[in-house]
RNA sequence: GUGGCCGUAGCUCAAUGGUAGAGCUCCAGAUUGUGAUUCUGGCUGUUGCGGGUUCGAGUCCCGUCGGCCACCCCA
């Protein structure tokens, strides 16, 4: 009989993966507090009208869809905005503007998984909603380039590159482009990057010269250049680029447009994000409009950059490993002081110590072993001694008796000596 | 969804078509109640699954499932 595996595309994360996992997690709400976001949250499954209002009904050959059994087509979550956008839209009256709210969704998509890309995944999004100025962007995308910061990355191993969707649509009609085509056109530019030239030119047709010379550099942004000396005043330069190359899929993007990459070029996308002033006008059938810009960073490349660039992988692994460790290991050496060390282990507890003990009869070599194991920074073994107990600092191997009464200041002390 | 490559123990991998192995991990021991190293012993496989060719298949062929890569798409 063949065991029952996890479905394609969806993860176990045994204790060392998901303490990673939480490390990311802890990153995310950190910064984002920093800046004065506050989180929320929204249902993983929602109706599948939600998205193909926003994209078509072509949306749903990419969404985990189905029906329940009240008969409705549900979906669950690709993305957050759709979700936000309905939240934000009932919720109009109740806050002030500008919202920041960021969120940490479990997300899922129907797709084929590949490397950086599975059927779920983790993501942080921000938004900022009710903020039209470009000081809103600016604040966001210097969220985004902190978030990078803060795990550990420099600006040679990631960069976050900056367009602008206005600009497009500027030079669409100023070349008479028609309006059905600016979608297509937008996806050939969106693409131009990863494939020849030549192939490029032939799609885009009389197109290809003018589009090409904003790609080498010619096109000029004063919105782009006043975003960037913004950032440049709050010393994140190294790490963002004006790239009027990035339009980004989406049809909804209005204005500012940009995406994270590592610089090595070898991974997916680690963030995106952009303006979308006209989306919770869109799905609320009119009933509010809002201007908004937010973007999303999935933990799924994310995790994968962390691995590869040994700073940011140090920095990950020096703060998981407390995560698994406890402070106190107890040894019961005769098991008629089991109930003693009970009530021990249950003091310390109330103390805020992370305290195990072997749940059956052991060998007191196999306790130490598991103290070893565990992390423990001290060892109390209940024997023979009692009422006293033999108190052992296992990081300098020294140990002595000490009562019953006073453990509790023993241990103190050995944690004073070692937490600076 | 399309195409290419791959699939052997919990993990990393061996095995010219001829009896399925190693290292690591894990478990148990090495004289009474102390962590490491070492030593000894032990467990685990319908070789992803199902067919076919063959005297004989981990090995060759077909299908299927899963993984990786590219395409598609990108939230």
């Amino acid at each position: 009989m063949t065991p029952i595996q996890p479905l394609p595309g969806f993860r176990d994360f045994l204790p060392e993966d998901w303490a990673r996992q939480n490390y990311i997690f802890k990153k995310w709400w950190e910064v984002a507090r920093r800046y004065g976001f506050v989180q929320w949250e929204g249902p993983p499954l929602e109706p599948t009208e939600l998205y193909t209002k926003k994209s078509g009904p072509e949306i749903v050959g990419q969404l985990f869809n189905f029906t329940d059994k009240g008969e409705r087509e549900v979906a669950l979550r690709p993305e957050l905005t759709p979700t936000l956008a309905r939240v934000v839209a009932s919720h109009d009256r109740e806050f002030k503007k500008p919202l920041k709210w960021f969120s940490m969704p479990h997300c899922f998509r129907y797709e084929k998984q590949q490397r950086g890309r599975l059927r779920e995944h983790f993501q942080f999004n921000a938004d900022i909603i009710g903020e039209a100025s470009l000081d809103a962007d600016v604040e966001l995308i210097a969220l985004c380039v902190d978030l990078l910061r803060e795990f550990g990355f420099s600006a040679n191993d990631v960069v976050v590159r900056i367009s602008d969707r206005e600009f497009w649509i500027d030079f669409l009609r100023a070349q008479n482009v028609p309006e059905e085509k600016w979608q297509e056109t937008l996806q050939i530019v969106d693409k131009s990057e990863r494939e020849p030239r030549e192939k490029t030119a032939t799609k885009l047709g009389p197109l290809a010269q003018p589009v090409f010379k904003i790609l080498d550099g010619e096109g000029s942004s004063e919105k782009l250049d006043r975003a960037f000396d913004a950032l440049r005043v709050r010393g994140l330069a190294d790490f963002v680029q004006i790239d009027l190359g990035i339009v980004r899929g989406l049809a909804y993007y209005t204005g500012i447009v940009f995406e994270a990459f590592d610089r090595g070029g070898k991974l997916r996308a680690l963030a995106g994000g952009g303006r979308y002033d006209n989306l919770i006008h869109q799905l609320s059938d009119g009933a509010v409009s809002l201007p908004a810009i937010g973007f999303a960073m999935g933990d799924v490349v994310l995790a994968e950059l962390i691995n590869e660039i040994p700073a940011a992988k140090a920095k990950m692994e020096l703060a998981v490993a407390p995560q698994r460790e406890v402070d106190i290991y107890i040894v019961i050496a005769k098991e008629e002081r089991r109930a003693d060390a009970l009530a021990q282990i249950q003091s310390l507890r109330d103390r805020g110590y992370r305290v195990d003990f072997p749940l059956a009869p052991a060998k007191v070599g196999k306790q130490f072993q598991a103290a070893e194991q565990l992390g423990a920074r001290g060892a109390i073994l209940f024997g023979d001694e009692w009422p006293e107990v033999k108190v052992k600092d296992l990081h300098t191997g020294e140990q002595r008796l000490v009562p019953s009464e006073i453990i509790r200041q023993t241990m103190e002390e050995i944690f004073r000596r070692f937490v600076p």
